[in-house]
DNA sequence: GGGGATCCACTGTTGGATCCAG
DNA sequence: CTGGATCCAACAGTGGATCCCC
């Protein structure tokens, strides 16, 4: 597997100007991000591969149409019991975003298997972007710790959104709010902003 | 008359929020702005008044509806005859945005009659402001002095923009290219977009 | 159910068209 | 035709819903 960072952002490169089709086939949602994983040598779905996880990257595809991000990106799922355990120094939020691997990949109208993928680049939050995360997340993550996740609107966070994650809006699952009653509540999870994603791709393409 | 821009502001504010219907009846496009004026002891339509005109003061009636600026707002004609004669330094532009008393006016759903006065404030252009209007409206002017005018879109711009101004779209001027050639448009003018007028609000209103 | 994301109806914005009085 | 502006269809943006694989 991969040895350092280098190694894998070379990899990723070696993708640059490729069609998706090229990768292989998987005309889903979601399904571009698993063909960029495998064509990195990863294993989509399973725990991150030991020198990914020791290196601490997080793969992420980004649709982009006319040089614009034209989807939000997921990070992780926001239950009041894994917030309960975190702080945002110990947050999923935080780690998944302290070293990402952004792979540029057209989006839009285009037909999946057209998709030219771009070249990829390694990005850190700088002092800034920690500064505006940490504060969404803060926010957020107290409201759903405290039970009132179903309540956030998307609208809320500058840079991090709360927004649901499920398969429809039927599906419930149950938490233990803070006087020790159960509720049922929509399934949540954490995504960047569109905006935010655009400055980071303008900051490295200017 | 005014004597000053002190008078002038003080009689604007005692329009403070009184409703449209107090100061008369115009259930036209416009007629708010030319009620305002008629309150302030100013003609609408003819020349300034000595007094307004000595002191260089536009009036300009702003519509808002929850804080926001919700139109843009009209400066001046923009005929390729008269920006050849001029520059920035003597364009109608600056000098209409030189000095202007702004009226917040409610606007939008509410109806005319009920809309209300907000409070009046003198502005001039910082000069971050000066160094926008100017560098936009050399740009456009440009191009309406080469008479390429009718190929600009209003997106051109970032706080003044080129717009048709017309009683509707069948109305063409006749102008002179370098070439001596004569040619027809659609009449033109400037704007200041709502993004700037909502920046001037909030750097005012906070 | 978690991880990879995209879809799309709705809403907010605005470029171009238009309105009235003098 | 100028000076006072507002109207509104079309577009862009996005919040909430949804999809597939494992």
């Amino acid at each position: 597997m991969f040895l350092s960072e280098a190694d894998l952002l070379s990899k990723a490169h070696s993708l640059a100007g490729r069609h998706v089709a090229s990768l292989g086939s998987r005309a889903h949602k979601g399904g571009v991000g698993e063909l960029v994983e495998i064509a990195l040598g990863l294993t989509p779905g399973s725990s991150p591969e030991p020198d990914v996880a020791s290196l601490g990257i997080e793969v992420k595809t980004l649709p982009v149409q006319n040089g614009k991000v034209i989807e939000s990106t997921w990070v992780c799922s926001a239950t009041p019991s894994s917030i309960l355990e975190e702080t945002w120094s110990t947050s999923r939020v935080r780690k998944k975003l302290a070293r990402v691997l952004f792979v540029p990949v057209e989006g839009g109208d285009v037909p999946v298997d057209a998709r030219r993928v771009g070249t990829a680049f390694l990005w850190s939050p700088n002092l800034d972007d920690e500064a505006i995360l940490r504060r969404d997340w803060e926010d957020l993550a107290d409201l759903v710790a405290h039970g009132l996740g179903f309540a956030v609107s998307a609208r809320r966070g500058t840079a991090l959104q709360l927004r649901p994650k499920a398969k429809d809006n039927t599906v419930r699952r149950t938490s233990i709010d803070v006087a020790g009653e159960s509720y049922e509540h929509a399934p949540q999870g954490f995504y960047l902003r569109r905006p935010f994603t655009q400055g980071i791709i303008a900051a490295v393409f200017g």
